[in-house]
DNA sequence: GGTTGCCCTAAACTATAGTTTAGGGTTTAA
DNA sequence: TTAAACCCTAAACTATAGTTTAGGGCAACC
């Protein structure tokens, strides 16, 4: 027999909070999802493999609502395969963008990280702060 | 003599909107900014250098609270010194992790586009909807 | 000396992504 | 057959990070 799984199930299987994916439901990202006669949702093998998609985009970073534009095209069948693929290399690019930024900005930090392990670390900032003291004094601030 | 800047220049250097600064200031970010006799913001270089690593944190996705932490330390001088660097440690772990998070999703991104990309990919996912559509008929979804 | 451009604060407003609460049905196992 | 464990919706609430607006003061140039 086919398997399904209850909203805590997929919840557990994706670390999301069951709120979380009644959200998601009424955001727009869940249409495939059916439910059974009392109004439980049900989901299926297949359901999962969506909503895998759904929290790898969000991973990456797409809003909902691009995330909502996503599914729609995958829900309107074959014919939308072309929007899919510019949508997603849309967002592949901006990830690899978002990771650029965050590469970059992390050589910062550990610059940062290895003055303040250098040995004479203490003695560099007493005199940067005495040079901040007389620059905001000449300028009497 | 020493050059100064005003809100709007910095706003222009660091591609922040003026509000942004303002809200900065607000939130605990900017403690050591001076403002003159008529309470403009007064910009000094080495303003500069610590707003550039505002800026660095923020971009890493370090949150204003943390950030606001790391500035109080900054401005309570030398002593901080093994604080600062635990900080920045934490957040490096964080900031690795996050790139973990976007590497791993951004590969499944990947195999969505080269599914698309591939010259079968109408007949693929016609059969995926087909067999999606036998499922839910299976348990009367 | 007035007009244009800048700067200020305080407070309200916005967007995004959820979480929590209230009130109420359903399922399951003793 | 009833209590515990689940599930539902709608609506209010929260957190975060700003942006916008209202109402005014400075500054700088013509």
């Amino acid at each position: 027999m086919l398997k399904t799984f209850s909203i805590k199930e997929v919840a557990k299987k994706f670390d999301l909070s069951i709120s979380t994916i009644r959200y998601y439901d009424k955001r727009g990202l869940l249409p495939f999802v059916a439910k059974n006669a009392a109004g439980y949702r049900i989901f299926t093998e297949t359901d999962l493999n969506l909503i895998k998609t759904i929290v790898c985009l969000k991973n990456t970073g797409m809003s909902i609502n691009n995330i909502k534009t996503y599914i729609e095209l995958v829900m309107a069948g074959p014919s939308s395969i072309d929007e899919r693929k510019k949508l997603l290399l849309n967002h592949r690019r901006q990830v690899l963008q978002e990771q650029q930024v965050l590469a970059d900005n992390l050589r910062e930090v550990d610059f940062k990280i290895k003055k303040y392990e250098s040995p004479d670390a203490e003695s560099v900032i007493k005199n940067e702060l005495e040079y901040v003291a007389r620059e905001k004094k000449k300028l009497n601030l």
